[in-house]
DNA sequence: ATATCAATTGAGCATCTATTCATATGTTCA
DNA sequence: TGAACATATGAATAGATGCTCAATTGATAT
């Protein structure tokens, strides 16, 4: 008989492989990090947002260009750039009336190929 | 005057830089495959999963090995392995009365890797 | 100043989601 | 066969999320 010892833990299976968990639990990331990487994917879980970002692969746009692209509101989309603002994927630059958008980040065509990847398998 | 022509279109702003839009809109990939991704960004982006999978990196575990691991109850557990097993994520074994999950995919590393590169910067 | 236009913001709402609780399924062993 | 255990599943619920609508901010131009 291994595992709950006198803690309060919420398994209630009677035998646990302790020493798989304990390999394991050594080698997992900070709680933290792992919490801010499941964030970052929530921003990339939506198709509203995915489209932007693509759109944004080719050039900067204005709130306005995006919204005709994909057809929707210009309010839906600013809500939607706050949310990438936000997680640090897009960046605004005023002229004039308009505010551009582009990416300010490397690293998002190398996950969304790696995505595709997987999908596509 | 330039954009929304007759077509019934969401955008109320009178001026879009159509060249722009027209460029973006031939290099976009198709609805469904921006929707796939979509989908699978959406699996990563609960902290929960996040977990599951990076304990998955190191081995094949349990649904009551995780539980305990990450201090959960078996349910939740099998409920999140459902929804990975769905997007081809984990794949199980059975083994008597357990059954060990392992992760189904070359990409998932590759993924979380370049998503903490981001973090991280 | 005032009108006009692009973009942002906040409230409201319908929908989705992660967990819990109770129950069912499936396996092992006596 | 039946008891014990690991896992799965379905219903219920609280919280999160994406869009709409209305109002506001900020910039330009007359």
């Amino acid at each position: 008989m291994q595992g709950k010892s006198n803690e309060n833990l919420r398994c209630d299976c009677s035998i646990v492989h302790q020493d798989i968990v304990e390999r394991v639990q050594v080698k997992m990331p900070p709680e933290e990090m792992l919490y801010d990487l499941a964030e970052l994917f929530k921003v990339f879980g939506d198709s509203t947002r995915i489209k932007i970002i693509w759109a944004l692969f080719e050039e900067e746009m204005c709130v306005c260009d995006i919204a005709y692209l994909l057809n929707m509101t210009q309010s839906a989309i600013s809500h939607q750039l706050r949310v990438l603002k936000q997680a640090r994927l897009v960046k605004p630059r005023r002229d004039g009336k308009n505010i551009y958008y582009s990416l300010d980040d490397q690293h998002i065509e190398e996950i969304f190929n790696q995505g595709l990847n997987h999908i596509n398998e």
